[in-house]
DNA sequence: ACTTTGGGCTGATCGATATCAGTCATCGGC
DNA sequence: GCCGATGACTGATATCGATCAGCCCAAAGT
């Protein structure tokens, strides 16, 4: 099989060593599949386990009570989801596959025998969880104070960067299941106003959102655009060798 | 001395044993002082030292180019503050004194020595970080789908919920250093508007912001108005004993 | 062949919030 | 006793983005 997302991901950041990679791959043992648009986890729910997400999107969001819905953020390979849920003992969000995904379902348990027998595994978790925070502070920032042009210019960018680290995109773009009306959910604007802004940035020569496919039309001109810093992101090779 | 906030925090989360105390306690040998107003940690700087707040208040950060800033979180006593920056080895964001603080410093090598010594304090410790981020998360919700008037209230009842929780807060009010600047940049408003809404609550009969001191004048019709839940911050007594 | 559904798209209108341009009160410094 | 700074407060106007009310197209169902 192909280098998994998440060794992928956390290779970059700790250099692996056999028994870490082996450890690793125990976590990926119970897989299970799911379709689109039925929840994973539910708001409210008590936490059991969490997953890694090994194909396919997800996204994590709060319901409103007026029915509005927040996306806080979407997962891609490599992700993990619910991470949170099992420490707060309760999950104060629900968890959504965008397209039907592949998981592997982590119990507290396996992830507590897992740290024990690798600790650095436990660091790059950690340093894992911490890039992730990283992720929605920037999109608090882009709904507290970025315009809606600026704010969906820079996560798209976003997006192309973390698909980027896991081998699933380039600066000339990448495949994108999202909708208009998850892409309105995530930026807190509405699915009429979303067209509007891409159909904007797509007329400015910036990027085209279209037939599941981002495609970056002018790098730098969108970077410029929207402020895009990728200091959070970037991969600064392997620190704990 | 009096209960150190931290261990009180962490001490609802697990029940802390001698050797615990004691290692706590030792991370608060570095004592420092800084005045409002000067940060604390800069965008950019390479993250090599954490501190726990132990009095004062303070509020991380991120600014933008064109001058705007957005708080991303205050912090009050018990809180670690730059604890993703040594993790993710550069900070992503400032750290800026509100009042004057004073606070302990703990370089990452203290912070990983204390969980060797008492490993149990990484579990604890990795619990009040996914609580910070459980904090965050709700104040994006805020910011992409509140109103003004909403989002106003439902930062003020946090605050004090979290207030209350480190015994600086109760139902019926707290002690608050903040401007209706830094409510501003905060909740993503203009100070001005921050002002008209703070009078609506005002008038509403539900909240007064004023000289320094939040007066809750109606919990429940505020909690209603706000949509409130308490879930993400519960107390749920000792879970690990 | 017709309908339904989901996603993308558009114009018109309206409201929430920003911005501009101030006032007023308080406080510390000189 | 004045001056400058800071924070709270307000009215008038401008703008961004929501809402309403649709259309169009492609795919799937019957």
């Amino acid at each position: 099989m192909k280098t998994k997302p998440l060794v992928r991901k956390l290779g970059a950041f700790v250099a692996l060593s056999e028994t870490e990679l082996g450890v690793l791959d125990g976590l990926h043992k119970r897989r299970c599949s799911f379709v689109a648009g039925r929840d994973l986890v539910h708001q409210g729910q008590s936490g059991q386990s969490a997953y890694i997400l090994v194909s396919g999107w997800a996204c994590s969001y709060k319901l409103l009570a007026d029915g509005q819905r927040q996306i806080i953020d979407f997962h891609i390979p490599g992700d993990f989801l619910g991470l949170r849920s099992i420490l707060l003992h309760m999950s104060d969000h629900s968890i959504e596959p965008v397209t039907e995904i592949e998981v592997a379902q982590v119990h507290v348990s396996d992830l507590l025998e897992a740290f024990s027998q690798a600790p650095r595994l436990a660091t790059a978790v950690l340093w894992a969880a911490s890039r992730d925070e990283a992720v929605v502070v920037e999109h608090l920032v882009d709904l507290g104070r970025r315009n809606a042009a600026e704010r969906t210019a820079h996560f798209l960018l976003e997006l192309g960067a973390r698909l980027s680290l896991v081998g699933l995109g380039s600066r000339e773009g990448y495949a994108c299941p999202l909708t208009q009306y998850l892409l309105a959910d995530a930026l807190g604007l509405s699915a009429v106003h979303v067209n509007r802004v891409l159909r904007q940035l797509r007329e400015a020569g910036m990027v085209t959102f279209r037939d599941g496919f981002v495609a970056i039309d002018n790098y730098e001109s969108l970077v410029e655009f929207a402020e895009f810093e990728t200091t959070y992101l970037d991969q600064v090779g392997p620190l704990l060798t």
